[in-house]
DNA sequence: CGGGGTACTTTTTTT
DNA sequence: AAGTACCCCG
């Protein structure tokens, strides 16, 4: 197959190891990417080296674990080969395993099988909670650890009846809901997102006809951020690229991030033995950062056991150095960074897009907000909760859930009583009652409210009103129709803008939830204009797999970036810091001690590996930082500096300690003084 | 039914 | 410290 070695346009510019994987043929292919090394690259430049090769764009399938990232991508090959990008497939697992089961269950009696919606986590969680309610157990249980035992079952492929046996109380409780939590979102015609892997994988490793159909069109397979796959997954790839074995992965064993999630760093350390033969490419020349920023995280990520070893070896000139700037408080760490950030801008050193603060866990970002804004430092939130989670937006998109599939009573209770119309749990239980016993969906009996309710109840009439809500808006959100026009008369129709108006006091908080309103109205609108063929179903479908990313695309260069660290994973900025570098935030308290309801014991070098990440964000300068004290649950605690610098060889970091000694040592002093005063 | 008050706990990361 | 869940009263 080497045989055919056209020096093709799309190996120039690339160093050897680049061009090696570039120009592998046909087999299985392991591209181990460190940080900076080019990865996006060469999977681009590998696509269009096929097509180069004759192979259809149709044939070509591209998995990556972000639409942000499966949108570079595609961006950066319709740059390279014009328009026949269009016909490549690039998109995230959940997106194609989405448009499987849409096209599979499509084809049997006119496409009902299709009418599903997808359950976010939210979603998943409301449906448990409904379900604790009615298998009366003995006391709460934490239903995240419930929906974090019942994902992993699902990805492991293991049925509601056929769970082991176990003696924590989480996976015996579990045990209990697994089943039930399955048979209610058959009923709520609902898929949640392991489904969206599971359910096509199921059907691929069953169904011939449905594996050839998939597994013939795309001859060449290749998957981004292969480090982060669950076993779900793994199987979806075997099922698809198993036959012709033209598979390439790409990733770092050393930024597997998601194990929390259920990826399994393991796949990309066992990927030459499960596809052996294997070609294996190692890129290890990064021609991202200086060699400071390099040399640190060598050194960190050198502390790990069980990886593929490598390092990153510089291409560019040694830097300043990195330094670690010990502040007072948390407070004193957000003013001290945010003052740094606007020195830059001011002296022109950096634009605004070049610079990002990175941290552990979301609740760092709010103290850097409050500083940022006091220094009027332009900034932008990645990945925090955000839009879609304001509830004027969630009980819109309930609303618009309820059109599509009323069968989805999880939105349903959502909206029966938004806004506030006189329909209170008492109603709603008869309602369900009702539907219970007549083994028909809720909305069936909001429908014939007349029948299940008495006569004179006062809430009737309110049930009427609501159901002719939603019969109105399914009418105007028809297929074809304007969907944002429909969206509007909705929201007039139940007086969304006085119940705003009337439930927030202050103006802020008005405009604030207003906006959030229009925002949709105007998503919306955008989507009417850009899709092909907009439907309902299809814009809920994109709004719950979208990445959280709200941000208008023209000003993301005018921003400093505010970013936790996973959210940071394949990035990059001239300027960055990472604040908390403390034990208990990075290594997180929680997998330090792991919680009675945490599944597994927390995993030491998946922090590391965080740290690493953090690092090698950097281009020219990296600061770290963290506070002596900081306020924790309302009490302020003294802080200890994270293992993963203070293991370290000194010569790496440079420590500026900017931390007023403890008051204890303060008061002493002026004791002193007073002595000294009343002895002199 | 809905508003307002009190008591309790606390989010690590996201498709 | 702040947000949430639950309870009681109008």
């Amino acid at each position: 197959m080497a045989a055919q070695r056209k020096t093709g346009k799309w190996t120039q510019g690339l160093n050897p190891e680049q061009r090696a994987a570039v120009e592998h043929g046909e087999g299985p292919l392991l591209v181990l990417a460190g940080a900076g090394s080019g990865k996006t690259r060469v999977i681009t430049h590998r696509v269009a080296q096929l097509m180069e090769r004759g192979v259809r764009g149709e044939q070509i399938l591209a998995v990556t674990f972000t639409n942000k990232a499966a949108g570079e991508m595609r961006e950066r090959l319709r740059r390279m080969v014009g328009a026949p990008a269009r016909a490549v497939t690039m998109c995230t697992f959940h997106a194609l395993g989405l448009a499987m089961l849409r096209e599979e269950l499509g084809r049997g009696r006119r496409g009902k099988g299709a009418r599903f919606v997808i359950y976010d986590t939210g979603d998943q969680l409301a449906c448990l909670r409904g379900l604790a309610g009615r298998l009366r157990l003995r006391r709460n249980y934490d239903l995240e650890a419930v929906l974090a035992r019942i994902s992993a079952w699902k990805n492991a492929f293991v049925e509601p009846g056929e769970t082991p046996e176990a003696d924590d109380d989480y996976s015996q409780v579990a045990a209990i809901f697994y089943p039930a939590y399955q048979e209610a979102l058959q009923a709520l015609a609902a898929v949640d997102f392991d489904d969206l892997v599971v359910r096509p994988t199921r059907m691929l490793e069953r169904e011939p006809a449905c594996r050839e159909r998939w597994a013939g069109r795309f001859r060449h397979v290749l998957v981004d951020e292969y480090q982060d796959t669950n076993g779900a997954q793994l199987r979806m790839l075997r099922a698809l690229a198993g036959q012709h074995r033209n598979l390439c992965v790409v990733g770092d064993d050393d930024q597997a991030i998601y194990g929390w999630r259920g990826a399994e760093v393991r796949h990309i350390l066992e990927f030459e033995r499960d596809f052996a033969p294997c070609k294996v490419v190692a890129l290890e020349r990064n021609y991202r950062s200086v060699a400071r920023v390099l040399d640190l995280a060598n050194a960190v990520i050198a502390q790990n056991a069980a990886r593929h070893a490598k390092r990153l070896v510089p291409t560019r000139e040694a830097g300043a150095a990195v330094r670690l700037v010990v502040l007072e408080d948390g407070d004193a760490e957000a003013a001290w960074v945010a003052e740094q950030i606007e020195a830059l801008l001011r002296e022109r050193r950096h634009h605004p897009g070049q610079v990002a603060v990175l941290y552990r866990s979301n609740r760092l970002a709010q103290a850097l907000e409050t500083q940022l804004r006091a220094q009027h430092v332009p900034y932008r939130l990645l990945g925090g909760r955000s839009f879609f989670d304001r509830k004027e937006v969630k009980d819109l998109l309930a609303y618009l859930r309820v059109c599509q599939n009323p069968a989805d009573a999880i939105s349903l209770r959502r909206v029966i009583n938004f806004p506030p119309r006189g329909i209170g749990p008492a109603t709603v239980a008869r309602l369900s009652d009702w539907a219970e016993a007549h083994e028909q969906p809720l909305f069936k009996a909001v429908e014939r409210a007349g029948e299940v309710l008495e006569a004179g109840d006062r809430a009737l009439p309110a049930v009427q009103a609501f159901w002719g809500v939603v019969g109105r808006a399914t009418r105007r959100l028809r297929d074809g129709a304007d969907l944002a026009g429909g969206l509007q008369g909705l929201v007039e129709d139940i007086g969304l803008h006085d119940e705003v108006l009337d439930s927030n006091q202050s103006g802020a908080a008005y405009e604030r939830r207003w906006a959030g309103v229009t925002d949709l109205l105007e998503g919306l609108r955008a989507y009417g204009r850009q899709a092909e063929r907009p439907s309902l179903r299809d814009f809920l479908a994109q709004v719950t797999l979208a990445d959280r990313d709200q941000d208008k695309e023209e000003e993301q260069g005018e921003r400093v970036t505010l970013s936790t660290l996973h959210g940071a994973k394949g990035l990059e900025w001239a300027c960055v810091f990472m604040v908390g570098m403390e034990e208990g935030i990075l290594p997180h308290e929680r997998t330090l001690n792991p919680s009675a309801s945490d599944m597994e014991s927390g995993d030491l070098s998946e922090e590391r590996r965080l740290c690493y990440v953090g690092i090698t964000r950097a281009r020219d300068e990296l600061t770290l930082t963290r506070a002596a004290r900081r306020l924790l649950h309302g009490k302020p605690r003294e802080r200890a500096p994270s293992r993963f610098v203070s293991e370290l060889p000194a010569e790496l970091l440079e420590v500026v300690d900017r931390a007023a000694p403890p008051p204890e040592a303060d008061v002493r002093e002026h004791l002193r003084k007073i002595k000294e005063l009343l002895g002199g």
